[in-house]
DNA sequence: ACAAGATGATAAAGAAATTCAACAGATTCC
DNA sequence: GGAATCTGTTGAATTTCTTTATCATCTTGT
């Protein structure tokens, strides 16, 4: 009963019609009441995480295929804008492939990091997925609390939502090829 | 309070101390008490969806982002040279960047072309986008009609349904980074 | 036309969530 | 040595979710 970015209840409901099941089919199906549908769908209550659950073992969908359903179902619509660009101190070059293209799902970067080179204490958090291959050097990598020294060869690939740094510790520059989808910049 | 199939408190912990925040700050920011999110992540409550929501926008995480995070034990973020998937044949050395991973947006391969190593006569044309960096040695790319030859730090980006070749003309090996949306491999 | 069954909505009672306020254990500071 | 401030936990009060039971509406079949 407040602002949710995501509407539950309307998504439930279009959700259960697509299956082709009443309010009652699922409710017995999820072992709750009909009642108890009806009002998650009119928005009058916010389920709690289990009832939703339950709700939609019924269907059957996991949780995180209910909350993904946007994404997938009008992926370029709701993307919000990419944030955070505060890579760009002197010592971090980034080399865009393609940026003048006007729609792409990527962005394929050649970064070369100088020593000591950092993306700052201050953790990177945006949307998507990124990986990469170290080309040249090495490079001090951090996602999450694992931190790892990658070098020539080695690779990485995560989840842009977990927080992230990159830090070349060595002496010399630190050459790599990475992309990010959607695009990052 | 019930079996849920995931462990939403153990879940919410770990995300809240991957961004070091304390159960006071996280409240605090999200606009919920302390003790609420204590019970949670102690699995003694199952919390409404908006309250969970307004827990992870004081992160900030979006819903989706958490029920799809896979935390379960050790996230693969880091992969070695050594065990980077080959699924090359002969003369083409094709290295896959998080090859175990479930759910990805993207493949990213760490190729090697032998000397007049080909991708062969016949065009290569898939749904999609692909880019890449040329970090060794050159590569002669076909695109359509145009054919070009590319050197280290050369680059392209392309429509995948236009038919393609790679071909390594030169008598050295050549080695890039590519990556393509959706995952080709 | 009427009964029988299905649909979704709702009030009140019951169960579980959330908040409030207090607690004990660490750490820091003077 | 404390006082101040941080950490996470918890009992009781409050708010919200969930069920029970009932209602009105719409089909379907005879």
């Amino acid at each position: 009963m407040n602002i949710m970015s995501i509407d539950v209840g309307t998504h439930l409901k279009a959700v259960r019609q697509m299956y082709g099941l009443s309010q009652r089919e699922l409710a017995k199906r999820a072992g709750v009441t009909n009642g108890l549908i009806s009002l998650i769908e009119q928005n009058r209550v916010s389920p709690s995480v289990s009832s939703l659950k339950k709700v939609l073992d019924g269907i059957p969908m996991a949780l995180a295929d209910f909350f993904t359903l946007d994404l997938a179902g009008k992926p370029e619509v709701f993307f919000p804008r990419a944030e955070l660009a505060d890579i760009g101190s002197g010592s971090v070059e980034l080399r865009l492939v393609g940026g003048r293209l006007a729609k792409r799902s990527m962005s394929i970067l050649h970064e070369r990091y100088a020593p000591n080179a950092d993306t700052g204490e201050e953790m990177l958090t945006h949307a998507g997925e990124e990986g990469g291959v170290i080309v040249k050097g090495t490079i001090e990598l951090s996602v999450g609390g694992d931190t790892r020294l990658l070098g020539a060869g080695d690779a990485y690939y995560f989840k842009s939502s977990i927080p992230h740094r990159f830090r070349n510790p060595g002496r010399e520059d630190c050459e790599l090829v990475s992309a990010s989808s959607p695009p990052t910049f």
